[in-house]
DNA sequence: AAATATGTCAAGAAATTGTTAAGAGAGTTC
DNA sequence: GAACTCTCTTAACAATTTCTTGACATATTT
């Protein structure tokens, strides 16, 4: 699931404070203190996994705003405003927010609060290269044909995936995966022999999961 | 609707502020500082629209009292909490809450939260692939014909109809159920086999609840 | 060519799941 | 209160799936 943030917040010390907090939890964070920017940018790019809107904003009014995001876009949005303009005029998450977060709050109770639309939302994929990835729901596409992947195999390829063009040693693989430390290096091997398999990948000639002599294997984009 | 609040809070202060200000919009509020008396109320009177409950209890491990009130009752949970505890152990609302709020709250962002829960909880009946599914009045039908669910298999079914098309891990049916804490995970799987009996599914090739070998079970749409 | 590394297969080991049935506990009925 | 019903929990067994490993073939390096 890609984990990217769009903050809407005139506060620079509050974005930069938000930003890195979100770094900390694997969230890349794109902030803008203008809506229009944000709006903008919403429309070049429709990756967003959720968006981040505080309301005290100078440009629009704040609800006008988030009409507008709901109008471009189906990303989830959490509203945030000062604590003190809860009491006028929000009606809650009628307007379409998902959540709310009444100023100040934790940043963890951000990222709690994030987590949880996330994981109501059903959007999770990526994609890379000729794959659609959910990562959530374990599964992988090819070319409209769903991967049966075992438990092992679907976590080695994630690994392989996530480090792409990066070669991986089977020690590698054995720890970030749920295989035992025990296990032999070969092992790694059948699986990965069994991985081409499934994704049609030829070892001689191989076009995902190449092996890198005497290091280990790598998944090219 | 009944506007009927039962709020589980142990500083009285807090209590009574909570209290005069949930009557200002209409709710009558009955606020008790120990969870026992509170779980006996809710025994005796099953007219409440919601609980409040406070996660920094003397009596008994907070969430001890989640899954009670949720073994004893169907009514929704707000829980609130110190802020600095948000990162301990809330996992958000996995838990079987329907929302939480870090103290300090403003009370009219918990009377938002509240009349946010009361609306969702008022369009009861929704529809999912074949069944028709009625949470209020624990109804589920398909093809005409009711189902037969003991409260747990209910619980269970509702849980994965609400997560649809992700994987649900034992441990997550069991924090998400009133299931005891302690239950073992292979219980879970005894109660699949119950609700796939009920709903005609075979295991073999289900059309509605898949396992995910190694990992839970997902409702498929 | 020798040494080392990788690809793959198939057998067996290990782990997970499906299902049944027995027992505990709670609540009801008589 | 005894008998009964219902639900939940668990152990046990069977069925299934997955994982691991050794063996042998093939490939690469020196």
């Amino acid at each position: 699931m890609s984990r990217k943030v769009l903050l809407i917040e005139d506060d620079l010390q509050m974005q930069n404070l938000i930003t890195e907090y979100l770094r900390e939890y694997d969230f890349t964070c794109n902030a803008f203190a203008h809506p229009k920017d944000a709006i903008l940018e919403l429309e070049k790019d429709s990756s967003y996994s959720i968006v981040i809107l505080d309301l005290m904003l100078p440009d629009m009014d704040g609800f006008d705003v988030l009409k507008k995001i709901k109008n471009i876009s189906t990303t989830p949005i959490i509203i945030s405003s000062a604590r003190g303009d809860i009491g006028n005029k929000i009606h809650g998450f009628d307007l379409g927010a998902d959540d709310y977060l009444a100023k100040p709050y934790e940043p963890r109770e951000l990222v709690l609060r994030i987590e949880h639309i996330l994981k109501k939302t059903h959007d999770s994929k990526i994609r890379v290269g000729e794959f659609v990835i959910d990562k959530v729901n374990r599964e992988v596409v090819l070319d409209g044909y769903t991967i049966d992947f075992t438990k092992i195999e679907f976590e080695i390829f994630i690994f392989l995936v996530e480090n792409m063009n990066k070669i991986s040693s089977r020690e590698q693989i054995i720890n970030a995966t749920s295989l035992d430390e025990n296990t032999k290096n070969r092992t790694v091997d059948t699986h990965i022999s069994n991985i081409r398999n499934k994704i049609g990948d030829d070892s001689k000639e191989p076009m995902f999961i190449k092996s890198v002599w005497g290091i280990g294997y790598k998944f090219v984009s």
